[in-house]
DNA sequence: CCGCAAATACTCGGTTTCGAGCGATCGGAG
DNA sequence: CTCCGATCGCTCGAAACCGAGTATTTGCGG
């Protein structure tokens, strides 16, 4: 059990027993799906590891006219404690990751000074965009929910705007000389 | 062609061809594993594909004792231009992520007050240690190579501590009641 | 009241990812 | 010289992941 997803049904379930579509339905909703990759694959597999784990439990299964069945979970006592004990865990550690502009940091050179100001303006002009749309999420949740449920955002803007100022600097670093190429300019 | 290793594979091969095995132990040795996800099995994989692509050739198969054979491969002309292409893209494109903390956080009230501080406190120590390290091995670094190969680690340092900040932050907002917990406190 | 887009609900199988394992060689302690 | 652990270099199958496809039903514009 290693795919967050997994968390995020968990913590559905906490409230109250669903199925499938509809777990993935209300994180759309809430927009957990800025959280969490929701997939229609991934969910039903993620569904079946949390069954063989013991964590949920198959309530019932219901049949409305000729459409799919649907199966609703719930939470089992088990579940309700791993639940704690994997937010917990992922707060507590930070876990390597490997978030693409990293990567593509690694090798800015390639793109040579013009090039690497160029593209680090467009990132910075949509970086600002993205931002707007948070804010603005942010505001509207807050009207209906109390802050504790939307800290996530929170955190996600502040990250943004630390992306976005250290993008401003590099701009500025190249131009004015601060940080130079190497071999051909 | 999504995995970022295959952009750091061409970016190795750039500046001479190599065989698998040494992309890996270079890659470590300039700690760019810090950057990018490097397991011997998806490596292999990565180059397979890379080969299937045009972008990299088998230059030469060598065989030494008894060991298993090693093929060096070089980059093709296709794939330099789809090198700077990849990084190029990376950068202007902000990505949809989901670093697990963002998950957690999402979850946050289910540890309880007290358990959310306890959890963030613990995590903002380890986040000190590491940043403690990178900037070490940075300050290192700068002494061996320019600033351009080591703007990768300023951009993660920076992240680093904006998500301590923000984590301070939190833990008092907590504290003081400026982030209240809804039922049961 | 007809037809068509959107919503409901899930399955299936191809790709991707990965790590354990494997067989060899090398370096150096004793 | 001989054993052992580290390094070399790769393969393989199991697991994870995901999106296109399927089949029904509801809602609603005309």
């Amino acid at each position: 059990m290693k795919n967050p997803l997994g968390m995020a049904v968990l913590g559905l379930l906490l409230e109250s027993p669903l199925h499938p579509h509809a777990m993935a339905a209300t994180l759309r909703e809430r927009g957990l799906d800025r959280a969490f990759k929701v997939t229609t694959g991934s969910l039903y597999d993620v569904v079946r590891a949390l069954m063989r784990e013991g964590w949920i439990e198959a309530r019932e299964t219901v049949k409305v006219g000729a459409r799919p069945e649907r199966t609703v979970y719930g939470l089992t006592e088990v579940g309700r404690e791993e639940f704690t004990r994997w937010v917990d865990r992922l707060v507590r550690e930070p876990q390597p990751e490997f978030p693409k502009f990293l990567s593509a940091v690694s090798y800015l050179g390639a793109l040579g000074p013009r090039g690497a100001v160029e593209a680090l303006r467009e990132r910075a002009e949509r970086l600002r965009t993205s931002l707007e749309e948070m804010r603005g999420s942010h505001r509207d949740a807050l009207e209906q929910v109390p802050r504790l449920f939307v800290v996530e955002v929170e955190y996600a803007v502040r990250m943004a705007e630390a992306e976005l100022g250290w993008v401003g600097e590099i701009i500025g670093d190249v131009e004015s000389g601060r940080l130079p190429w190497p071999e051909e300019s």
